[in-house]
Formats: structure tokens, sequence, C-alpha cells
DNA sequence: TACTGTGAAACGGTTCACAGCC
DNA sequence: GGCTGTGAACCGTTTCACAGTA
């Protein structure tokens, strides 16, 4: 068993969708070719990340679509369902909330936390807004895996420390700061400002 | 003029950041350490970033933040505003109009476009709301840079197509399945899906 | 022929170690 | 001492070239 990168991971769940796609149109054989064609990654590359499965092509057929998800998923996803909380239920947090691609992969949003008095105790696509206090609480209770930071700014790094605190092992991190977690804990930043820019500044040169 | 890379813009644009809030608590010196602490990014890697613009810091004393952002400034973003277009005015497309963070960094939502009647002329947070087909017009005229996909998977090629032919050069894509532009247009994509999947097995590790 | 699988080479980005400077 | 700047070493990832196979 080897540690498997961030990237490959991404990769990997790419090809995974694709399958997935591919299985409901009743193909059962598909080329690196082929999934290059749907995912823009190099044929190399898919034979490379597939290779490090174990073999399970076979030459001059390609791979058996149903055989490869299994396997792709057996490295990559052991869980059945992912679990997430949200802090902050503004209108990013909203529009999250109803996210419609969460559903038909597994992710559910089990829970919502503001400190608004308004906004608590209503249910927004049937999850409750509970108040910050009791996230603790309520995520060890509901066992969430992830949870996603959509405050504003200033209230950032004092959501993180409950997360933290409330044994959560990955954050969605949407606010435009950077957050100081224990290195146990997984973060990604989804920076809106800084993804726009950067673009621009490439689309430049 | 050398190339620099994606990742180097962003965490270029992450000093610059720093940078103006530095300036606006009137603090005029600054170390990588520095810098390091508010970011993450490492001193060295912060050194040899800003190093590759040329000499600027001065040994034992730091950085002056003024300079340093000038010089920054100009090899990272020379256009002054940002101009943006929003195609899909859903929950996302919504979050985005009102997302408050793009101000202060002179990023311009100019202009949203929708297929739904309902939709169409109406205001949100003063950016109106066209019917697709008014894009390339309109995108022509207000000149914009970059534009956003925030409409279902099924229509995201085809409004990818309009922005290609509209002009513009930046695509920033929250459609869960990859597009197809010419190499000239840069994409950025952003799957949510992907991104917390990738987040959950990551922890797993 | 058309595909997978893989060792080797090439590339790019990050870290290290240290020179230079005040 | 404390900081910047930089060539060299390092590491991981991607690409190349080709062997292997039905």
């Amino acid at each position: 068993m080897k540690k498997i990168s961030p990237n490959t991971i991404n990769r990997v769940l790419l090809y995974l969708r694709v399958l997935e796609d591919l299985i409901k149109d009743k193909r059962y054989l598909v080329s690196s070719g082929d999934i290059s064609r749907f995912t823009g990654v190099s044929d190399v590359q898919i034979r490379k990340d597939i290779s490090s499965f174990g073999k399970v092509g076979t030459p001059r057929i390609g791979y058996r679509t149903i055989e490869l998800k299994k396997v792709l998923k057996d490295f990559i996803l052991q869980c059945d369902v992912v679990r997430i909380v949200l802090f902050g239920v503004g209108n990013l947090g909203k529009a999250i909330l109803k996210y419609p691609g969460f559903n038909k992969d597994r992710i559910k949003v089990v829970a919502a936390f503001d400190r608004l008095g308004s906004r608590i105790n209503k249910k927004i696509n049937s999850v409750i807004v509970y108040p910050v206090e009791r996230a603790p609480e309520v995520i060890k209770r509901l066992r969430a895996d992830i949870g996603i930071i959509a405050v504003p700014k200033k209230s950032a790094q004092g959501v993180a420390d409950i997360m933290v605190l409330s044994g959560l092992r990955g954050i969605v991190n949407f606010s435009p700061c950077p957050i100081n977690v224990p290195k146990s804990v997984m973060v990604k930043d989804i920076d809106l400002t800084i993804e726009f820019l950067s673009l621009c500044c490439s689309i430049k040169a």
C-alpha cells in the first residue's frame, strides 16, 4: 500500500465519474484513450495512475468498466458516504446547501451552523441550522467528517478552532484568509478572489 | 521577462494581499519570515519568488512594503480592474453576484446571463441579467475578460462555446464536467464534488 | 494492429546550504 | 546577529520510448 498524492486522487475521481456514466450507458469496455478524451488527462498519465493499483486492463482490449470502477473505488474511497457540516448560512452557504451535484456522489450535508438568530432553527433544503455553540455536540452525534467555512473573514479562524475541537479532520475554507490548524487536519482553500485574479494574470502572459 | 507559473502567481497574490493589509496598518517594513507567518508559505519560497523579480529587499532589514507591493504588482497585474460575466443565475450564481470579497480587489461582475425568462432583465446586486442570446454583444461592449460557468452540467459546453465566440480569454468552470475550448483560452475548474471527495480520501490516508 | 504496462529520461518546483551584507 | 539572495541538491510528477500481449 503506497501513499497516493492529492493530484492523483483528483484524477482518479474524474475517471470514476466517467466510468459511472459509461456503465450507465451500458458500455463495458473503455481504453485509456477514451478516458483521456472525456477528462482531458493524457492517456499515458491515465495508464500510469491505473497501473499503480495493479494490472487490471487487457492489451488490445482496454479496461472493463465495471472491474476498473471497483478497483479504483477500493483504493480511493472506502467511505460510503461523506458527511459534511456547513458553518455560515449566508449567500454562499445557502448555495452550497442547495447544490444539486452532491446527492449522486453520496455527499451529504448533515447540519449547518450560524450565529444569526434569524437563521437558526430554520431548515434549508431539509438541513437544520443550529447555533454555533451546539457545533461540537451535533458534529459528534452526526459523525461528520468534513466542515465548510463559509463565514466572513474575521470569523474564519474562530470557526476553524471550533471545527478542530469538534473532531473534524478536513476543512474546506472559502474565506479569503489562511487558517491555522494542527497538521493532522487537512485544509483545502478555495479563495474565489485569488482564482479570478490568478486567471486574469495567466491571460496576459 | 520570464514565464511565471500559476502556482507562483497564486502565491504572489497572497503576498500582495498581506502587503496591502500591512500598508493599511502603517507598517513599512516586513521580512520574509513575517509574510510566511501570515500566508503559510515557507520563507525561502517567498524569497525565491520575490527575487525572481529583481533585488528589492535589503539584508538585515527586510522588504519595504510599499516598494515590494509596487514591484509585485507590476510583474503580476498590469490590469487595473478585472471585468467578469456570469452565466447562470441559480443559487450559486446569485451567491457569486453577492460575494462581498470582490470589490476591494477590483473584481467587477459586469453582466449576467440566463435562459429563464423569470430571471431575465432583473437586477441582482445592481448587475443586469440578460438573455443568453445577447451575450456576444454585451460581452464585447463591456469588454469583459473572464466568464463564469454556473449553469447545470448539460448546458456547460454550450455556454463555453458562446464564451469563446464572444472573445473571453478565461473561464472559471463550476460545472462538474470538463469543457472543451481552444488552448488559447485559460480554464480553471472548480468542482465542488471532487474537492470534497478528494479531501475525504486524503483524510483516510 | 491496438492496446496496456513500465523503466528511464526530462522537467519543474521546493528545499537546503551558504555566501553576502548591514 | 539577522536578514536577503542564489546555486546546488532533492523530490515528485509527467513524458518518452518501447517491451509485451492477444
